[in-house]
DNA sequence: ATCGTTGCAAACACTTTGCAATGTG
DNA sequence: CACATTGCAAAGTGTTTGCAACGAT
């Protein structure tokens, strides 16, 4: 028991120093708002709108929606989150892991089910892309969502 | 100059009743709205917004811009529009075409400007993508938009 | 004549902005 | 202490809904 106390203890002062470093490495000063919302993806790393976000960490910390929606655009801004629409009513959000975190999602219609999709097969051709367009110079980003029915759905 | 105007004449007679057909295909009566949608889609075949098609159509037809949203809405359901997401403040919709029409888009970043790309490489992957994931019966769908930079805002 | 369709006004949902109070470095 | 950051209220924007008038079949 204590020891696994010790660990998790440990566990969240590591990760509360990560989060810290992030936000001073970006300019950012470290306050409650910004620090519940990084380590709630860290725990919790799925995406999130912004609505989603507000409903976790409210209740707890008492921050508010519109906090939610200025932090994850500075946070986007220095590329710590990014944005992707998988045909909801609001944007979701989810960390910007580096290029070996690469993926993509599947969505499903019927629940609204989220997946991930390791596998990106649109990579190469955005490298390319540019290339094969005459008016274009290059392709920095791409955007790829797939959409069906999850099986339980599927059974309606 | 006869021959020209009668040219012209004959495709736009062969262009509407085309968009009737449709129109009658799918269970819809044939109205002013729809017939001016469908055909500015056929005449200009590029995304457009709700916002877009509603100030190119207004001034000659008075079409409201509720009836637009409407009309794409009831289009999307029968399969002849489909939405896509470019990054943008709305939503665009454009015609769904077979698949041998399938393609995708290149958006600028810097004026928005949207090029068509004919290759899809999304495509054999979501065939077998409901295959590869544990939950999900079948994807239906898929969105793949690239986004960079066009030559000309390259240059600043 | 009937029922779908349209226009207008109002409601909605998500997101952004203004500003005074607060908290961080 | 100075300035960034937050919360609250209000405004914005894209989209949807209610309803009575209208129009296609």
């Amino acid at each position: 028991m204590k020891k696994t106390k010790n660990t998790t203890t440990t566990t969240n002062r590591n990760k509360k120093a990560e989060v810290e470093a992030l936000l001073r490495g970006n300019g950012f000063k470290v306050t409650g708002p910004r620090t519940a919302i990084l380590s709630l993806f860290s725990e919790k790393c799925a995406p999130m709108s912004a609505e989603q976000i507000f409903k976790k960490l409210s209740p707890d910390t008492g921050v508010d929606l519109v906090t939610v929606y200025r932090t994850m655009a500075s946070f986007e801004e220095k590329g710590i989150m990014k944005r992707i629409d998988l045909h909801k009513d609001a944007v979701y959000f989810e960390i910007n892991g580096d290029d070996t975190h690469h993926h993509h999602h599947i969505v499903c219609n019927g629940c609204g089910k989220i997946e991930k999709m390791e596998k990106c097969p649109a990579e190469p051709l955005a490298r390319t892309a540019a290339s094969h367009s005459a008016h274009f110079a290059e392709v920095t980003a791409h955007s790829l969502e797939f959409f069906g029915m999850c099986k339980s759905c599927a059974k309606h």
